[in-house]
Parts: C-alpha cells; sequence; structure tokens
RNA sequence: GGGAGAGUUCCCGAGCGGCCAAAGGGGGCAGACUGUAAAUCUGUUGCUGAUAGCUUCGGUGGUUCGAAUCCACCUUCUCCCA
C-alpha cells in the first residue's frame, strides 16, 4: 500500500454497521484536522436519514462529510460513480493540507478506492437484463448459467448458478464488450494505489454488536422510521427502487403494506442487519493492510493515538 | 378426581417399524463479491483419529432381525369435564 509521495496518506475506518463508525469518526477528524468522506451506499440517497443513521448536522460538529446526500433516492449510483466522486474529494482535502478519512461499510466502494480500481467503460442494458432475466425464471438459472460457460468459463466457475443477478451481469458485459467480465476485471487492478491508505476496521464482540443493532433498530423507529419510510412513499419513490431495498426500508414497506406488523417488520429488520453486519465482517476479513480496532468506543481515546502515531510516521 | 392429547437435535417443528444423525424454518458459524452491493448468492450446524465409527428423539423396561416410530409403567406439560 506504501506510495512514493508521502503528503497522500488517507485514513480508512471500515467497521460493520452499528460499530460506532461515525462517531468515531467525527473525533478523529477534529484532532487530526481531517474532513470525512463516506463509503456507504445508502447514505448517497437524500431524504433517508434515520434508517440510513446518517450523521445530523450537530453530530457532525463541524466536520465536513462528502459523499452524504449526493443523489436522489429515484436515481441509479454505482461503485464507478463513486470512485470518481469520492477520489475528487480526496483531492480536495489533500489540496486544502487537510486528511481525508473514508469512512463506512459498504466494502465495494472501500475497495474501489483502496485498490484503485479502474473501471472500464460497460453498459448497463435494462432490456438485455429483463431479458435474461425471464428465461432464468421460464428455463432456469442453469439455463444462463450454461450461456456464462460459454463465453466466459472463467466467471461462470466462479459464480454460483442460482446468483442470477452476477450471472446476467457477467453475460451483459460479454453481450456489449465482447470482452469476458473476468478479462476486465484483470485489467482494472493494474495500476498501484493512489495514495496511502491506512486502513483500520472497527469492530467488537459479537455479541455486543448484536446487542447494539437491536437497540438501534428501536431507536430508529422511536424517532420515525415508519415516518421517514411513508414520506419517501409519498414523494413517489418506488418500493423496489435500489434505495428502497436498503435495511430499514424494505421492512417498513412490506409493514405499510400490510404483509407484516410492525414487530414482524421491526423482529426482521433487527435479524437481516444483524446478517448483514456478518457480511461486512467477512468482507473487511479480505482486506489484509487492515488493522483491527476490536475495542468497544470506549476506548476511543486510545484508538485515535494509534492512528495518530501511524499518521506521524508515514508523513 | 375423570377424560383427551403431547414431550424430537440450540429453538420452533416434521417424521409414526428399516432408505433417520432425523425434512423445513429460526438462530448460530463460515464464505463469495468489480456499474442494483444495506443488494445478490453459497456452505455448514450431535461427537470422533471421520467414504467409517460412536452417542441422540422425556425416563425405565419390553416386543422385533431392526424402534424417534409399537407395548407397559413412570414422569412432565397442555386442553376438556369436575
Amino acid at each position: 500500500m506504501k506510495v512514493m509521495d508521502n503528503n497522500k496518506t488517507v485514513v480508512v475506518i471500515a467497521g460493520p454497521t452499528a460499530s460506532g463508525k461515525t462517531e468515531y469518526a467525527i473525533k478523529l477528524a477534529q484532532t487530526i484536522n481531517g474532513e470525512v468522506i463516506s463509503a456507504d451506499s445508502m447514505q448517497i440517497y437524500r431524504h433517508m436519514d434515520i434508517g440510513t443513521a446518517k450523521p445530523s448536522k450537530e453530530e457532525m460538529k463541524g466536520i465536513v462529510h462528502h459523499m452524504i446526500d449526493i443523489v436522489d433516492p429515484g436515481e441509479n449510483y454505482s461503485v464507478a460513480l463513486y470512485k470518481n466522486m469520492a477520489e475528487e474529494c480526496i483531492e480536495d482535502i489533500i489540496s486544502k493540507g487537510k486528511i481525508p478519512i473514508i469512512v463506512g461499510g459498504t466494502g465495494l466502494y472501500i475497495n474501489s478506492l483502496i485498490y484503485n480500481i479502474k473501471f472500464s467503460k460497460t453498459i448497463k442494458d435494462d432490456d438485455f437484463r429483463k431479458k435474461m432475466d425471464d428465461i432464468a425464471v421460464s428455463e432456469g438459472p442453469e439455463v444462463l448459467h450454461e450461456r456464462l460457460q460459454k463465453v466466459d468459463p472463467e466467471s461462470a466457475s466462479k459464480i454460483h448458478y442460482n446468483n442470477v443477478k452476477r450471472v446476467i451481469r457477467a453475460l451483459e458485459v460479454y453481450e456489449f464488450t465482447k470482452k469476458p467480465i473476468s478479462q476486465h476485471k484483470k485489467e482494472s487492478r493494474m495500476e498501484p494505489p493512489k495514495y496511502e491508505y491506512l486502513i483500520y476496521v472497527l469492530n467488537m464482540d459479537r455479541k455486543d454488536l448484536y446487542d447494539r443493532i437491536d437497540k438501534r433498530v428501536d431507536k430508529m423507529i422511536e424517532i420515525g422510521l415508519v415516518e421517514e419510510v411513508e414520506r419517501l412513499l409519498d414523494m413517489g419513490y418506488k418500493a423496489g427502487s435500489t434505495a428502497l431495498q436498503g435495511l430499514g426500508y424494505k421492512e417498513i414497506i412490506y409493514y405499510l403494506n400490510n404483509e407484516l406488523s410492525l414487530d414482524e417488520a421491526i423482529h426482521i429488520l433487527k435479524r437481516d442487519t444483524r446478517r448483514y453486519a456478518k457480511r461486512q465482517i467477512t468482507w473487511f476479513k479480505a482486506i489484509n493492510e487492515a488493522t483491527w480496532l476490536t475495542s468497544e468506543y470506549i476506548n476511543l481515546e486510545k484508538n485515535i493515538k494509534v492512528i495518530r502515531e501511524a499518521l506521524e510516521t508515514s508523513i
């Protein structure tokens, strides 16, 4: 992860949901003169505050936050877009002599930065996807997978046939670029990282984390998650959109549609959030360069010291 | 006090003589991930020196070549009549 330019250090604070990243990052930013760049696939959406646990103005304590509230819930967004926009933020912050702090739980977004993934121009074609999806439904997912096997055996061997979304995307890339997605993937990782990323993963006892998740969900309901979802629906945003598939949104929509009682919706939301946290942890484990800060946020001061020291030796 | 039914692996729950270490779901654990990613998908979940062996289906004893499944008694629980 080392690069020649010593003035390009970027701190990354990753971690599962409810691990205390937000508060942590703000404290850190205050002590090292930094600005926060969110790496959260849901906080990018406007009007989705409670369910995404977005920090409020007061909580930000004057620290500048980027990549939050940048698109409307109906808009399409993607990692590629994120990567480019976040990198502009990094440049901007560094040029001001401050330190960028990437904070978030979306592993895919974080990877795009720390591995400097260059997304090639590919196409998203809803008609093609629809057509493929119809095949999956009528003829079975194996049929699609066999198609992929023919054009891109490498990807086919890695993607399970039940993972229809991925199979379709791989087929789509091949269809419109005539190059296997596995090939694009290789080409996307040719360049070394642009900055020196100091990567930290916040974590705690699984039990404690799950406990915090449960409490946080209860809090969200208490401060008006249901109303927030109603408002989004009133604004015309549709249930199937990416934004409203987010945790806390889809479950409440089930409730609002009378498909679940509120208690059931809350129960499922907690469960799925736990599962999500688990997936996030799995993702971060794969980042070899990461340092894990496993203490509770009570030890925040101590952990910040760790990062400060790392920063001092890197600059 | 009389009658009916039920006790299954962490939980719920199926099984009703062999194909049962026992369906399914929950929960747990582990993993994959390049333009929908808070999404999508996969594996695993009695024990062990593990293509085999060992101990499980309230308890004890019995029937049978063979039982979670049948019988007897005991025990706990639920419901109905009192």
